[in-house]
DNA sequence: GCAGTCATGTGAATTTTTTAACAAGACAGA
DNA sequence: TCTGTCTTGTTAAAAAATTCACATGACTGC
């Protein structure tokens, strides 16, 4: 099918299968139909069928998907069949669990230079890595070929460091501040917030009671 | 308009709108309009008006909605209008971090209890919790009156640890370690995975450019 | 090599969500 | 009090996403 057009949800499903697909390997399975698939992201099998098409025919009928190929063809079509190199701004809290969770190399997102301008955390070295101000990401960027920014400062700072990060000429931003930025529209942002999902479950339990 | 059924991405775009309204009202704008606040979350302003309606009226006609009141309306139509108490279990990486992260509290999440089975954790200190095991949970739970459940643990525990949540009567979960858990339908689940938001830069990113 | 079973890929039908359009209400100024 | 300007709440239209349904291809066992 190969279509023009992705819908935004799709990608997100195609998160959740890359996960599940990639524990269904760890336990063994070779081969899954979509059926299977279906239960086990909770979503209905038509569904990631139609999700799967708009990147091409990955499957054998009657027989189902072989999970590591599947894997690997989700992979490309997402563009996460590479290393993407980040930069983190802001080595606080959140900061300094991002530089130590290896998940991010393992999945193809490496940390490759950190930003802070607090005086006391710049020239500390922080997981193999050096603690810098940000006003060296214009000349770093192009050096270590960064490619996408993570924002892990205050929220009234998370606009002073996108700017630092579109001077710089990065790609994309990952924005871990609970704030919107504005950045030129070439550059895709993504907001990250877990009280999003708080509230979800909030009002879902507050409904099921009223 | 008051209506039965509410988009889960409705949900969604109210938690934005608290974000930029806490904002404007920091920044001393008291009232704002549809066509605003829709620019300052980059949505249509008719999404606004509508994802509102499905909870009531909250604006002026000819001026707008009062910020203070309409934060609070939102909050309300939420359930986020009190403060729910909630169980970590796993304290790592993750786990410290989420303790250590003050706006919990103030944004009506309080953590009120932290679990881990590691010996070398339960006993310890921190943030003036102290750290115990998971089969305290089933008693805890009732006494604390806790009602959501936090998942921290590397992914092959995270079933373990939704099933202590199950066995305690919780209300709601929030999985942050990347697989999927059962737990009875009646029980709200929310995955939070920052990679999704990954992905969908890196996609973004790849598309312009092909 | 043929029959039976299974599961994909896809066009059509359905449902859901988003956007547009506008009538009705609120305020300011004269 | 009346007029003109705004901006909401809501209905109608459009667009998008999801689900259904089935023809088509693949593999198994006889
Ligand atoms: N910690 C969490 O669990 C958590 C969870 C959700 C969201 N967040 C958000 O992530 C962000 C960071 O949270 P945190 O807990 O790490 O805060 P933090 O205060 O511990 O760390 C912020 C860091 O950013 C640095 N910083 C400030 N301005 C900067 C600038 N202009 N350029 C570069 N660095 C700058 C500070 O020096 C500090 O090291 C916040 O916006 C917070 O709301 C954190
Ligand atoms: N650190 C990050 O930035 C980050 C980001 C995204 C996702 N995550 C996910 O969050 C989870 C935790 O990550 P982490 O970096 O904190 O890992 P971690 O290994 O530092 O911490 C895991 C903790 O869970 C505890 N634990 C293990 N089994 C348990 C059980 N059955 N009951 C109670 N506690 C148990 C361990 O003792 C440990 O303290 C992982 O699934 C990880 O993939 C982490």
């Amino acid at each position: 099918m190969k279509s023009e057009h992705i819908p935004k949800a799709t990608i997100g499903r195609l998160a959740v299968y890359i996960q599940v697909l990639e524990n269904l390997l760890r336990d063994g399975n070779d081969v899954i139909s979509s059926e299977k698939l279906a239960q086990a992201c909770s979503v209905n099998s038509s569904q990631i069928r139609k999700d799967l098409a708009y990147f091409g025919e990955f499957g054998v009928r009657g027989v189902g998907y072989y999970v590591q190929e599947l894997i690997t063809s989700i992979k490309q079509s997402l563009g996460i069949d590479r290393v993407w190199k980040c930069a983190l701004i802001g080595v606080g809290n959140m900061g300094s669990a991002l530089l130590r969770h290896h998940d991010f190399e393992r999945r193809g997102f490496k940390i490759c230079a950190a930003f802070d301008c607090d005086p006391d955390k710049i020239g500390l070295e922080f997981e193999g890595m050096e603690i810098v101000c940000p006003t060296h990401l214009r000349e770093q960027a192009p050096e270590l070929n960064l490619e996408i920014g993570i924002i892990a400062t205050p929220p009234d700072r998370a606009q002073r460091a996108a700017n630092h990060l579109v001077d710089a000429n990065i790609r994309g931003i990952i924005n871990f501040a609970p704030s919107r930025i504005n950045v030129p529209k070439h550059i895709p942002v993504e907001y990250v917030d877990f009280f999003d999902h708080l509230y979800a479950i909030a009002f879902q339990i507050t409904l099921g009671n009223d």
